[in-house]
DNA sequence: CAGTCTATCGCAACAAGTTGCAATAAGCAT
DNA sequence: ATGCTTATTGCAACTTGTTGCGATAGACTG
């Protein structure tokens, strides 16, 4: 099957996007927002770059990441960092969530914002801060690991 | 004046704790632990073999880096990662706290327990999910800068 | 359509960490 | 003290990500 094209608004989106601000649209950037767009959910930089190539050889990890850094100064992507201080990536259309790492299990656990908005709350009331729910990565126990560690 | 040493406690028990699981107090370990004494707060990986090179000139990184795992394995040492991803650790006798990265001015601000307690308790009734506070890197916009964005 | 301006690309070097392996040396037993 | 076992070290290679620079090529001008 060939690979998924971006959605067309996104990539219309982007163009204008870049047009405006004196930058140009490129074929490898096509390539990297439809590698985005298909690995929806998370991707390491690492297997973003794997990818790319697997559809365009000659790119280099330095455009990849240019084109990364690129989109999240336009909103249209984002990065956080794993557990391992590895960088994850997907676009800004997924659902806005953060992340729960549990050191017991080494299981990922998502948190949406319905679930978020309390904790959000909380960091607010109890610090002034208001925090990107998008950048927000945990780690701790999950309630298996921690009834399963009980004394 | 010469480097600060680590508090005579620590250094006994870690030889303790090492012996008892069969491993070895050496001189690099003791450097290490008092250039991480000596830097409470935060210090990068970078910065830490900087500072040890300092005293021991054929420390290589691996060493330091291990020494570091070797530490936190021991319960007495933490990392967790900057906003870009980067190491910063601290000797675990500091107060356990997060930390608050703010997108806009790039100010860092501190978490301690007491202000934190609220947002843990939020975590875990919203998902069950006991967080090490400790490894708590948010980011977000603080007061001020979300005063000053208002439009 | 040709020329110009400059954003983007590819390369190569660098920085931060990590890992495998051979040589060293710590700690124990004799 | 001497030797033995094996944890630790240093080295070198590798991974992930970043940066500077010359070369390429996209987009606009006339």
């Amino acid at each position: 099957m060939p690979a998924k094209r971006a959605g067309e608004g996104l990539t219309e989106r982007l163009q204008v996007a870049l047009k405006g601000r004196g930058q140009r649209w490129t074929e490898q950037r096509q390539i990297i927002v439809d590698v985005l767009a298909a690995s929806d959910g998370h991707a390491t930089g690492a297997e973003l770059i794997e990818r790319v190539r697997e559809q365009d050889p000659s790119a280099t990890p330095s455009t990849v990441y240019r084109t990364l850094d690129l989109l999240e100064e336009l909103g249209l992507a984002r990065h956080h960092h794993g557990p391992d201080g590895r960088e994850t990536y997907h676009l800004e259309e997924t659902v806005e969530h953060g992340h729960l790492h549990c050191r017991g299990c080494g299981a990922e656990q998502e948190l949406d914002a319905a679930a978020a908005a309390p904790i959000l709350k909380a960091i607010t009331s109890a610090t002034g801060f208001s925090a990107d729910l998008d950048h927000l990565s945990l780690q701790g126990l999950c309630a298996a690991c921690r009834a399963a560690q009980v004394s």
